[in-house]
DNA sequence: GTTACACCTTCCAGCAACTGGAAGGTCAAG
DNA sequence: CTTGACCTTCCAGTTGCTGGAAGGTGTAAC
C-alpha cells in the first residue's frame, strides 16, 4: 500500500505520516522505485496514532503507548494510568476555558454593544472594574 | 520602571514583554545604559495583554482589541462581536475536550487495570472494538 | 511516443507564542 | 573590588504539523 492510500485509510495526511516517520513512531519498507510501502500492521499503527492523537494524546505519550501496545508483558494498569492522567488533564483544561467563558460572557451581558464609545470590556482588559 | 518590574506588577514574565515588544504590540522608551523604561501607560497595555491572553485572545486578537482600545471612535459593538465570536470557539474546544474525555473515562471503567495484559484501552486504540 | 495527470520523493521554511541559554554590559551594596 | 542582581542581544528550540518548491514515477489516452 502506498502513502496515499495509507492516508485514506487512517484519516491521517500524507505530510503527517511522514512526519511520524521522522520522529520514529511508525517505520516504512521502500518499493524499488523508493515508494514507501506499508502492510497491514504499519497501517494499524498508524490508525492507533490517529485514534490516540484526536483523544488528546500527546506525541510523546502515543509513543508511550505504542511501547506498551508492543510490549508482549505489559500491565494494564500502565495504559489506564496514562488514561486517567490524560483525563484529569482534560478535567482542568476543561474548568479554565470554562472560567474564560463565564468571564467573556458576563462582559458582553454588560456592554450595550451599540455604536457608543465606552465598554466594560475594554474597560475590564485594561483593568478597571467595572 | 524597568523591565522586571514592570514584569512583576503585570504578572507576565521578562521575555514575553521583550517578545511583544518585537512583534509590535508594546513599545518601550530606552534609558542612556539601554534599559528599557516604562510609564504608567505602558504597563497598562502590557497589564491589558496579559488579562486579554489569560482570557484566550489569541496575539492577532488582542492587536485588534488593542486598536479598538486606542480608537477613540471605535464601537463597542466590535469589542462585543469578538467578545462572542471568543465564546463560541471556546464553547467548541469545550465540546471537543468533553467527547475526549468522555471516551477515555469509558475506556478506562472497561480496563480492569491491573498485571494481566489484555487492556480495553490498547484495544479501541488499535481499532479493535470492545 | 508523448502528453497529461496523479502520485511519489526530498528538503526547506513557517505557523503560534513563547522559552531557554549563552555571552556580555550595568548598577548598587558591602 | 567583588559579588550578585539586573539588564542587553541573538540564536535555537519547543509542539505538531503544514505548505511549497523542485523533481522523479506510473499509467492511461491520444
Amino acid at each position: 500500500m502506498n502513502i496515499g492510500e495509507a492516508a485514506r485509510v487512517t484519516g491521517l495526511p500524507t505530510k503527517t505520516i511522514r512526519y511520524y516517520e521522522d520522529i520514529g513512531l511508525v517505520a516504512a519498507d521502500r518499493r524499488g522505485n523508493g515508494y514507501r510501502s506499508y502492510d497491514e500492521r504499519q497501517v494499524h499503527r498508524l490508525a492507533f496514532l490517529q485514534r490516540a492523537r484526536s483523544l488528546g494524546f500527546t506525541i510523546d505519550e502515543c509513543r508511550e503507548l505504542l511501547s506498551l501496545y508492543d510490549d508482549r508483558h505489559r500491565a494494564s494498569a500502565d495504559v489506564k494510568r496514562i488514561a486517567l492522567e490524560k483525563v484529569r488533564d482534560i478535567d482542568v483544561r476543561i474548568g479554565q476555558l470554562a472560567a474564560m467563558r463565564d468571564t467573556l460572557v458576563h462582559l458582553a451581558d454588560h456592554c450595550h454593544g451599540d455604536r457608543r464609545p465606552d465598554c466594560p470590556i475594554l474597560d475590564d482588559l485594561a483593568g478597571n472594574s467595572a
